[in-house]
DNA sequence: AGCACGCCGACT
DNA sequence: GTCGGCGTGCTC
């Protein structure tokens, strides 16, 4: 028998990395390892999660109070990735595991007080004589009212903390925390027949008449046998009813879960859709692969509107056919709402859908559908990876090369790491897709770790949109100083002529991007992140796009007093009063973080940009991604190097990728689409491939610099960030770091380099400093790095395979 | 993460 | 001589 339980306890801290053992008390022995529990810790009660069973017990454990659920909420899958996480990003179980739980913890604790049974009140009094009235006053509030929460006492009496805290300290009162659980199920009564149709109704026969509503109530249970609380309304019968038909045994009441749904409401049935040759052949593929239930990962390289999504439908219908559950990543549910719909159009309510705008709640009963096999699909962002899917037989990533997939805080993980150990672990198959894939994921699939899916033509073969790349240094040495270039210009007054649609991209947002001093060369900066300034027009306001805090226009320089102080590059609202100058009859719509403030605001301007009701849709890299609109031919990018300069290796990618996702946009219907890309790095190879549309030219070329400067995929990396808010401080620390970590991981293949300042060296008045492991034996440094005793400081980030070295 | 224990500065 | 600062260590 074993009665004891390791247990993980749910505390979002590096420090705690062992489980604690706890006696699973009698009336919980159907704990099993998976179950959320409810256990004490220190004088507090928390969440624990049971990962292992012991037989024999040490003497002196505390014992597990209560279970959270009543199925276990982890299955070996979501455990085994769990612990895969933690061991591979260097982040505890319990940081890896409160992944998979909606709201991180499925529990609320209240901080509250109650006063002990055994106190001395006389003792108590001649404590209190000398104390203002209040603290009696809510001393005998407490005892009154058993256990009080924080929140009430701070309600009903002021300045409670001194009171409190002197109470504690001399044990007149003790904490005794309130614990509620978390997303409850909602839950409605269904009442069955208890026992044989033809019983039921030879006893409604022999019922006497004046009982009208109990045979009205065996009636209508005769042909269906059950019936729900709703269709009872409906009927009108009372609780009082069925709660006399339940006494004499003839039908139970059982209690049956409901699922709030905000997407519910069953769609139609998609039309089928006559495949592509190249859809055809890659299906021809993937869908063995998920019969055979081994893992297997693909890599579709397909250029845009080359009809990946179908695919994606496709290779869902197979598993679901196979009772498999699939798990569709999408970059941000926000953008992708074309995707949605399509899934939600060919399978309906089978799918469940995630975003971060659902409550936790909300959340709970998409994650209890998902468990309950109630649904089998579920789209979201990188956290739809935790769903609770047992029968996994599928993990789709679209636009897998987007550094959404990367979590930026801890566990700093990487959905496309994620999805292929938790595949691995299910038996599953991975299916990567994108136009642009990421260096790293092309190169793997060239060494065979994922099976490469090329579909190379566009849907009904539409051209590809010629691509004109402006010099903006001739444009200059013109005389021409406008951010719209003359080709630009022309471009955009031929399809307004032809009431044809464009997309200007300009990947900056604000109306001038820095604010400078003519005189003394000042560049105004904020106070608390070393970062220059912003100016936003509409509110003529300067504003700080790191720590979002708004600053006044000074009128002089506040180096030298100078009046001469002046905006220079331009903004997406530069860009907008531009071309409103040029073209003052053409309809423009801006689209950028300061214009989709609401719920739906992208959704709302995409929809009104694809009716017509605008010209010109004009915006920051949002206006590159997830839409469809046959009427716009034309595509316009005001500078596409703005990534390019940032000065971090993967600066080139993010290029190209962005290029490609834009110009993808112009022609996708059934007139020819044409873009224009502006730029001051003309013959650059991200910009020239970019063009030309030839990722193969760019893998190439990236390809080279990459193994040049031993950069993944030629090495993995891990940043190691060092915070403080003193500036000596964090320098001190970062250089003993460095020289630490190049005495421990001394070997072959491994380079520490820096420390150096990060490339905004303050943020929020907080200072950074990184240091850069470039390895090639990532597991033998990952467990060197582990041992060291950096893993618990908190003021220590540990990066694996950063998305950035900023 | 909390919370207690513990060792050094400014106050009745 | 005490109140209180936050460094260190523990929680089954």
């Amino acid at each position: 028998m074993s009665n004891t339980a390791q247990i993980i306890v749910n505390i979002p801290t590096r420090s705690i990395t062992k489980p604690f053992s706890y006696l699973i008390p009698a009336h919980l022995s159907f704990a099993d390892i998976g179950w959320r529990v409810l256990v004490p810790f220190g004088n507090r009660k928390v969440e624990g999660f049971i990962v292992g069973l012991e037989a024999e017990s040490i003497p002196g454990l505390k014992s597990i109070l209560d279970v959270l659920d009543d199925y276990p909420w982890f299955d070996n899958n979501m455990l085994e990735t769990a612990k895969w996480l933690s061991n591979y990003y260097l982040c505890s179980l319990a940081e890896a595991m409160r992944l998979f739980i909606p709201g991180q913890s499925g529990i609320k604790t209240q901080k509250a007080y109650q006063v002990p049974l055994t106190l001395d009140w006389e003792y108590t009094k001649a404590l209190l004589r000398d104390k203002p009235e209040e603290y009696h006053t809510i001393l005998t509030y407490i005892y009154e009212h058993g256990p009080v929460t924080l929140t009430d006492l701070a309600k009903r009496f002021t300045s409670i903390e001194g009171m409190i805290k002197f109470c504690i300290q001399h044990k007149l009162i003790v904490t005794a925390d309130t614990v509620s659980k978390r997303g409850k199920a909602n839950s409605t009564m269904l009442i069955k027949l208890a026992v044989s149709k033809e019983v039921a109704a030879q006893i409604e026969a022999t019922l006497p008449k004046s009982k009208t509503a109990q045979r009205r109530l065996l009636q209508a249970l005769l042909p269906t046998q059950e019936l729900t609380a709703v269709q009872l309304r409906s009927l009108a019968i009372t609780q009082a009813t069925v709660k006399k038909l339940a006494e004499q045994g003839l039908i139970i009441i059982c209690s049956v879960p409901v699922f709030r749904n905000s997407y519910a409401g069953a769609q139609p049935k998609a039309a089928e859709l006559t495949l592509t040759t190249e859809q055809l052949q890659a299906l021809e593929q993937i869908i063995p692969a998920i019969n055979d239930s081994i893992y297997k990962s693909f890599l579709i390289h397909g250029v845009t509107g080359s009809g990946k999504t179908q695919v994606y439908i496709n290779a869902v219908a197979e598993a679901r056919r196979l009772d498999r559950q699939a798990i569709v990543l999408v970059p941000e549910i926000a953008l992708t709402s074309q995707i949605v719909a399509r899934f939600r159009a060919a399978f309906g309510d089978d799918v469940v859908v995630m975003h971060s705008k659902l409550s936790v709640g909300e959340r709970y009963d998409a994650w209890r559908r998902l468990h309950a096999g109630q649904a089998g699909i579920v789209i979201g962002a990188r956290s739809a990876l935790f769903a609770p899917v047992s029968q996994l037989g599928l993990i789709i990533i679209d636009e897998e090369h987007e550094f959404t997939y990367k979590q930026e805080e801890t566990p700093r993980y990487h959905a496309r790491e994620v999805a292929s150990a938790r595949a691995k672990l299910a038996g599953a198959t991975v299916l990567l897709g994108s136009a642009t894939p990421a260096i790293e994921t092309y190169y793997q699939a060239l060494q065979g770790e994922h099976k490469l899916l090329p579909m190379n033509k566009r849907v009904d073969d539409i051209p590809m949109p010629a691509v004109t790349i402006v010099d903006m240094r001739q444009e200059l040495a013109q005389g021409r100083r406008s951010v719209i270039s003359l080709p630009l210009q022309t471009m955009l007054t031929e399809i307004l002529a032809k009431k044809e649609q464009a997309i200007i991209l300009l990947n900056r947002r604000g109306y001038s991007t820095f604010v400078l001093c003519r005189e003394c060369g000042h560049v105004l900066k904020c106070n608390h992140c070393d970062i220059s300034l912003v100016y936003h027009a509409p509110t003529s306001i300067l504003r700080c796009h790191y720590c979002q805090e708004r600053h006044a226009v000074p009128d002089v320089c506040p180096e030298c007093g100078s009046r001469y102080i002046r905006y220079f590059g331009a903004g997406t609202q530069k860009v907008e009063e531009a071309l409103e100058g040029l073209f003052p009859l053409a309809r423009i719509v801006r689209m950028d973080q300061d214009t989709t403030r609401g719920k739906l605001a992208h959704d709302k301007i995409l929809a009104a940009f694809a009716a017509g009701s605008y010209d010109i849709l004009l915006g920051t890299q949002m206006v590159a991604k997830g839409h469809d609109i046959p009427n716009v031919t034309a595509v316009g990018i005001i500078s596409a190097d703005t990534a390019l300069n940032l000065p971090d290796f993967r600066a080139a990618e993010k290029t190209f990728a962005l290029l490609t996702q834009a110009a993808g946009r112009a022609g996708r219907g059934s007139k020819p689409g044409r873009v224009v890309m502006q730029t001051y790095n003309p013959e650059h190879y991200a910009i020239t491939a970019g063009a030309e549309h030839n990722y193969q030219e760019f893998y190439q070329q990236e390809l080279g610099f990459r193994q040049q400067l031993g950069y993944p995929p030629y090495a993995n990396l891990i940043k190691v960030t060092v915070q403080a808010n003193d500036e000596t401080i964090v320098h001190r620390q970062a250089n003993q770091l460095a020289a630490e970590l190049s005495q421990s991981l001394a070997m072959a293949g491994t380079a520490i380099i820096g420390p150096f300042p990060a490339a905004v060296n303050k943020v929020k008045d907080i200072f950074r400093v990184n240091i850069l492991i470039k390895t090639k034996d990532l597991p033998t440094i990952t467990k060197q790095i582990s041992m060291m005793s950096m893993v618990n400081q908190k003021n220590i980030i540990i990066d694996i395979d950063p998305i950035n070295v900023l």
